[in-house]
DNA sequence: CCTTGACTTAGAGCTAACTCTAAGTCGTAT
DNA sequence: ATACGACTTAGAGTTAGCTCTAAGTCAAGG
């Protein structure tokens, strides 16, 4: 049973031009075709594509991801290659998840900031930098010694 | 105190090229400069640099930080709107942390996936398909059975 | 005075990842 | 048979976000 592209765009989210555009960069030698070149997808195909957009959602380049494709194709002698490619990305991925937990407080102190600011009808209130200093102090402190905390 | 372009280069690791593409963008209207036309950045340029990077690297297109940054120069009748942009801004980051963690699932499958395929020496270890069978089994508990009628 | 080096500008160039167009083929429905 | 719509291709165009170049200004050191 083959899926038409239009169908795959649709499950996948993807557009039909850009599972062509995948297809001319080489990440998609898998798809098989009819004899007068029609793209035949398989249920298979579809979880290459959700492995395509795994990596392409957490950093990887196109190329990058046709390496990785072609090291599949190429068996079991790359498979070390794929196992540190993986092991690579999750160190990418777990600092993406670092980084925006960061920014995260970020957002929240701001989200603070502007609903202070608000109550008092002006930013004003916040220019005396009681708070900041405040807050300068409470990090200092923190990064010396860590709370024992836990459970 | 001032600091040069090139030092705050240096300090952000934003290079001195793209800090004159942000304040040709009008992200930097807050940036002095001397009688010869200098950038002069104070040490409150550097938390600003902070914030825009935040917004940057969250997803935010550098045209709605410009409108972020006009709205801080608007004063107090903006506030409203800036609360907003960081409630609306905390949800993407949300959302992406999320997203984030369900490619990290992924790809911590795939590491295990490599290690039992490198102790086998061959990845037709996997190809019985006991594990994907099973996890499709628990996923599609209840959508099963079409009909299926393609060409 | 002259050189050096950091800065200035406008604007061109680059890269990644699409996004779209034009011209053409194919298979089915009227 | 012919029209329709979905598919095919090569290749051009678009967008965001830089990245760099060329030509010029300016202040300090030899």
């Amino acid at each position: 049973m083959y899926y038409t592209i239009a169908q795959i765009a649709e499950k996948t989210g993807l557009t039909a031009h850009t599972l062509r555009y995948y297809d001319k960069e080489g990440l998609l030698p898998f798809v098989e075709r009819s004899g007068s070149g029609i793209r035949q997808f398989k249920e298979i195909d579809i979880e290459w594509l959700a492995v395509i957009s795994c990596l392409k959602d957490t950093g990887m380049p196109v190329k990058q991801v046709k390496v990785f494709i072609d090291w599949c194709m190429l068996g079991d002698k790359t498979l070390r290659q794929r196992h540190n490619l993986f092991l690579e990305q999750k160190k990418q991925v777990d600092a993406q998840i670092a980084q925006l937990k960061k920014y995260l407080k970020k957002i929240n102190y701001k989200i603070a900031y502007y609903e202070t600011a608000l109550k008092a009808g002006t930013e004003k209130v916040h220019t005396s930098q009681k708070c900041r200093t405040q807050a300068k102090k409470k990090m200092l402190a923190g990064a010396k010694k860590k709370p024992a905390k836990r459970r």
